[in-house]
DNA sequence: CTAATAGTGTCTGTTAGACACTATCTA
DNA sequence: TAGATAGTGTCTAACAGACACTATTAG
């Protein structure tokens, strides 16, 4: 019987369980954050909020909150970007990290997991930011290395609202320090905005994984259409690596990933042909 | 001043933190948990703990506890390990995954995040694992790509103890699932022991992260002593991947990221070189 | 000498980068 | 025709896998 089964104080598990007092200690709060990027005009894109009460007051967040006690971490990440947002089914999702400085939050200690969120540009159609009197907006991103040395990567992590005249720029340094990575990080001058907290570690690291993993593993395909033709897909991959790739050797490799769907697309210039992704030939390594 | 400033309630930022209350909701629990290795004999082991109260009683677990107020998440699995072992500052560390299904443990809402942890054999001496009296011990771990296609991959993680006689044996499945892979598991039916909770999945992420970080970032080199053999290096190597490789291949690579220290090693047979890691070699990729 | 361990050389097919080229459409 | 966009072919250097080979030690 497994009711005779006993711990060392003799409890059976419904005795234990029923004894158990979650609150003897005080706990953290915990709260989730949402790196959400698009590709609008092959121009990779992220939503951040401006935040209206303190902390970061009047500087630009991530979407994100507290995980209820009766919602799963990736529910609890979905709900907050739906309740900020309206964005109903994101193409895709995975988590990037876990944030759990002492004092990263004045308010109270928070313990805050990223996701990076991503969507086709007409999944955004609806929501709401862009509206001129919302307080959330589209930022052009761009992360691009500055200089690579064996020991050390200097990056620029760059994000842009045209329409607000707005730049938050870091400069973003990975240094090999014995067996670990120290990266430091600092807002340049010619920003006249800044995100909020520590939310710029977040953005790093999507920026990361994105580009890490764009092309092998398909999630690039999450960013674009269902029906795309090359020069699009070529697009989105240089808004997301931050410079240009040679149009051959892309179309070579890309297209074993694709297959056509007969259809043609003509804006100007020749017609050119549509293909769908094949996710089959997805690679299956998502858990690195 | 800052002083001056406020949000639409019409506080400052200072009474604004003096009236935040955290405890107006309720908090999940914090715990973390460390997935400790190291290769001994040529052999990589993982450090489980048998668990001696509710839930889970008598399964094998990682070490682990809950997060304090006052400790950031690093420190905290840090501290769980030196408790729970003795083993004062690990070679290596990297965070893995934090899991926060609502009902993963009976007792409460918990969420864990969890780490992998790596030293070298000599650095496990002095550990209380592998006492006889210990309710710790260390197991032989392998995970093996039993079939793999371009939609599925089909593994097997097994935990052996050869000391207890005892065997844990799962069957781990990624299926491309849309835009997501699925992972599915099961306890195979050989084994006579099992792992606690949903400890499995983060065992499984870490030998993912093994495998796949071991020669590029060099990370392997914190399971090994300062001076070693390009032979002990290649057995580590194997004993990761679970698989022979080949000798010439590996010893061609795996030069670029030495330096020979100018001593040698004789055991039986011809005398071997020794060689220390050169760290500024080592990629710069850890973000991914 | 043999057994045991350490270590090298070379061939081959695949891939990544560079770059020059051709094709089809509108006006 | 020019201008614009779409798409192809080819050369080369680097790399990964397979595998046969040589070198040094003890006894």
């Amino acid at each position: 019987m497994k009711d005779s089964i006993r711990n060392a104080q003799g409890q059976t598990e419904e005795e234990f369980l029923a004894a158990y007092d979650p609150n003897r200690y005080e706990h953290p709060s915990c709260t989730c954050d949402a790196c959400l990027m698009t590709v609008r005009d092959g121009r990779l894109q992220i939503l951040l909020i401006q935040r209206g009460n303190f902390p970061w007051l009047g500087d630009w967040a991530m979407p994100g909150g507290f995980v209820n006690m009766d919602e799963d971490l990736d529910e609890a990440v979905q709900r907050e970007l739906y309740e900020e947002t309206g964005l109903k089914r994101p193409a895709y999702f995975t988590q990037l990290y876990t944030f759990g400085k002492v004092d990263r939050d004045p308010r109270t200690r928070v313990i805050t997991t990223s996701y990076l969120i991503l969507c086709p540009p007409q999944q955004t159609a609806k929501m709401k930011a862009g509206d001129d009197a919302a307080d959330a907006d589209w930022f052009d991103i761009r992360k691009e290395t500055v200089k690579r040395t064996e020991k050390e990567r200097i990056a620029q992590l760059v994000m842009r609202c045209e329409k607000r005249d707005l730049t938050i720029a870091y400069e973003i340094r990975d240094r090999a320090k014995d067996n670990y990575i120290v990266t430091t990080s600092r807002l340049l001058k010619r920003s006249n905005a800044r995100l909020a907290g520590d939310h710029y570690k977040t953005i790093n690291k999507a920026m990361d994984v994105l580009q890490h993993r764009a092309v092998r593993t398909g999630i690039l395909f999450n960013l674009l259409p269902r029906e795309v033709t090359l020069r699009q897909i070529q697009d989105a991959y240089e808004a997301l690596l931050g410079h240009p790739v040679d149009t051959g050797n892309f179309r070579r490799d890309i297209k074993k990933m694709l297959v056509p769907t007969g259809h043609t697309r003509l804006v100007r210039g020749r017609q050119s042909a549509l293909y769908s992704f094949n996710p089959l030939v997805a690679y299956l390594e998502e858990n690195l």
